[in-house]
DNA sequence: CGTCATGTTAAGGA
DNA sequence: TTCCTTAACATGAC
């Protein structure tokens, strides 16, 4: 599920579905998922804890935490990893397969299933202290882009994708955003023109805001199941007839035409991950 | 059977 | 020290 757009259209239904809502109790399945810490330790600090609201870094999301007396809040740190997913349930008559963590509200439950368990719960700062910009922030200017891209060795895309540079593109979105601005994935970031880079925050700003505005027009329901369950997840196009579908430029698309020039997809290995990109747009 | 998968990070090398 | 590359984690879909 997890690249930006997918975490922020979860953040904004959650927001509105558990602001001001008490943890009554967890219940950990899959102690795996809760690192470093222990289990029994995650448990004594947020239960009878209120969630004020619901932030979001990058494909980090946390809820805001508050003891009933105390003024401070602090974060319960949620990434979906590759397979993670949250939704509420009235009940727990039934828990889905692979579910890792069951939070308790007062009348409801907020699941997280995890099948692959690379995601993670946790009240562990360190991994949000050490991300870069937000790529949907303000602070993601040219400058921020440029300061990111240039002196290293490291090719364009792998640089993109570097949480600690940059906050919230993952492979899909590294490779859409390249194909948009028509750069190759390939090449070092200090190779590139002011024109291109500005071509570069443009595509990433506009990927972005147009994959969560895709993500909120899908009806979802919150109950759980693989269609509709409240995620913003980016195998939809597999799902109803009527559902919209999420329109990749390049990624997955191995083998079809280029929508620009009618030229064939690529696949290539690039730092273990498939990159996809079209030969003669990205040059 | 084999290959691939939206991500992070520990470990090793330069 | 810092910066970079690789392998590993665990399960499912095709």
């Amino acid at each position: 599920m997890p690249e930006l757009p997918e975490v922020e259209v979860l953040r904004l239904r959650l927001d509105s579905l558990l602001a001001n809502k008490k943890l009554v109790d967890v219940d950990v399945l899959k102690s795996r998922v809760v690192r470093p810490e222990l289990p029994k330790f995650l448990k004594d600090k947020i239960v009878n804890c209120t969630i004020s609201k619901v932030r979001r870094r990058g494909k980090f999301l946390w809820l805001e935490l508050k003891h009933f007396q105390s003024e401070s809040a602090f974060p319960l740190i949620i990434h979906l990893g590759m397979t993670g997913r949250l939704f509420i349930q009235k009940n727990i008559k039934s828990l889905p397969k692979h579910s890792a963590v069951v939070f308790k509200l007062n009348n409801e439950y907020l699941v997280f299933k995890d099948p692959r368990s690379f995601g993670r719960v946790t009240l562990d700062t360190d991994c949000i202290e050490n991300l870069g910009v937000d790529a949907l922030s303000s602070d993601f200017t040219e400058d921020a882009l440029a300061s990111v891209i240039k002196n290293t060795s490291q090719s364009l895309k792998a640089r993109l994708m570097n949480q600690k540079k940059i906050a919230g593109l993952g492979n899909i979105y590294s490779c859409e955003v390249l194909h948009k601005a028509k750069i190759s994935p390939f090449i070092k970031g200090s190779s590139l023109c002011a024109n291109k880079l500005k071509d570069l925050l443009k595509a990433i700003h506009v990927t972005l805001h147009n994959q969560v505005n895709f993500g909120l027009s899908l009806d979802l329901d919150f109950k759980g199941e693989y269609k509709n369950d409240g995620l913003f997840y980016y195998g939809t196009k597999s799902t109803q007839k009527n559902q919209l579908q999420e329109p990749f430029s390049v990624y997955g698309r191995e083998g079809e035409s280029c929508r620009n020039c009618e030229s064939i997809i690529m696949r290539e290995t690039q730092i273990n991950r498939s990159t996809y990109f079209c030969p003669e747009c990205q040059k």
